[in-house]
DNA sequence: TCAACCCTTTGGTCGAGACCGAAAGGTGCG
DNA sequence: CGCACCTTTCGGTCTCGACCAAAGGGTTGA
């Protein structure tokens, strides 16, 4: 790279609440079209084009056209990692209404990263897989990195292959809900792949919390010990 | 935490460019009075002012009187991290000037990063670290955590302690003029203060960048085999 | 081909905040 | 004590950009 970092150039592109609530519903990892990140951000839709520009200008998200839509995702794992990180020292906003409420207890006890789970239930799996020692602990609290790929809480969850490539297998991810990290990186992708693909969980629309399934909550209290979802 | 991280209110704080400057003349982890962030800025002082108190009130940086001045710092490693994330997906800043390349060249051979080395230097002695089988490496291009506590090459440097506590003794940070990992965390801030004790490198004036004393030259060129810093 | 739908463009309003000069407030030094 | 120095407060200007309604363009489905 040349020259200094833009720091204002990106932090800019974030800077707008309409455009911040964008970014954390895009977070999800998943492909919205516009119209609906307008109505995720409380404004016009001629509104949210001028926002969605701005945001791809900064490389910060990808527009990629379907039909008479236009389908807005996050342009990476690295954007991802560095949303993260902001919002680990980003004062909480405060919780307006009722609604409001219940939505935050929905994301608390299970919601997607990017592309793993988090929340209560990523935190409670990822101290399962290190329990069984099929990820090493370095220090209290951190993760290391992938030590078994066999296991049977592998096959009870569903993982069969953990595709290699450039990206790190486990990378640890600090909760903001929990305070501890959960495990993201390739082994976090496959275990939520998992968990929808066996409808252990499903997405809500219009949120990165993920609603428990009743077979879903036994299987992962039989995994877990004594977790549970919380109600709503 | 309650309540969703309010991103756009510490994003707001850095989209300023001279508050994103001053950010970054703190990243070294040093104090600076408001008068000189002003000139690193370039505005007036009544206007540092303002920003200082904007990004104090979002948590980035602490203030501390001292005498006549008030000592403006980082808040935090976890900070520290987070503004780390954000370069690494922020575009470069053009090169302006001939002041502006040379600049940039110091920067990219030897800096600070926060509190540990960074820049060729950096990416260098990890490369060594690595090597002596002090640090370990998980996958390529990744730091994992700290395997010996004595080796010679640690002795070289003049690292006698590793003060344990809470933080890390090992963090991997993606250099973004080299664009792989450095050592950062508990091990990275002993050798920087390793190297500025024994005046291998000392610091400059109003910037990050280190400079590499010629007695420093010659140890760092026995120890890294043919790393020998650019001119300027 | 037409109508419904999603999005963008245009043009205009309006508020936020970045900036500075001048003057005032503290603090240290002689 | 008084001057020099760093910082803050105040008042004012001015630019930037967030916002929307209305109109236009492109796509889908009937």
């Amino acid at each position: 790279m040349n020259g200094e970092p833009d720091l204002a150039r990106i932090a800019r592109a974030l800077a707008e609440p309409a455009r911040a609530d964008m970014v954390l519903a895009v977070l999800d990892g998943q492909q919205h079209p516009i119209g609906e990140l307008a109505g995720a951000a409380g404004v016009a839709p001629a509104t949210a084009t001028d926002h969605v520009r701005e945001l791809a200008d900064a490389g910060i998200v990808a527009i990629e056209p379907r039909g008479r839509q236009r389908l807005v995702a996050l342009s990476g794992a690295d954007v991802a990692r560095a949303i993260e990180a902001l919002t680990e020292i980003a004062p909480a906003k405060p919780v307006r209404g009722l609604a409001g409420a219940e939505r935050n207890i929905a994301l608390r006890t299970a919601r997607t990263c990017y592309d793993h789970p988090a929340g209560a239930l990523g935190v409670a799996l990822t101290a399962r897989l290190v329990e069984d020692g099929i990820v090493d602990e370095l220090e209290p609290g951190t993760i290391g990195n992938l030590v078994r790929t066999e296991h049977p809480t592998l096959d009870y969850l569903g993982v069969t292959t953990l595709p290699a490539g450039r990206r790190p297998v486990v990378r640890s991810c600090l909760d903001w809900t929990e305070r501890r990290p959960h495990v993201a990186g390739a082994l976090g992708r496959a275990v939520l792949d998992a968990l929808l693909e066996d409808k252990w969980v499903t997405r809500r629309r219009d949120t990165r919390a993920l609603r428990v399934t009743p077979s879903g909550a036994e299987r992962l209290g039989e995994l877990l010990g004594d977790w549970k979802p919380a109600e709503t």
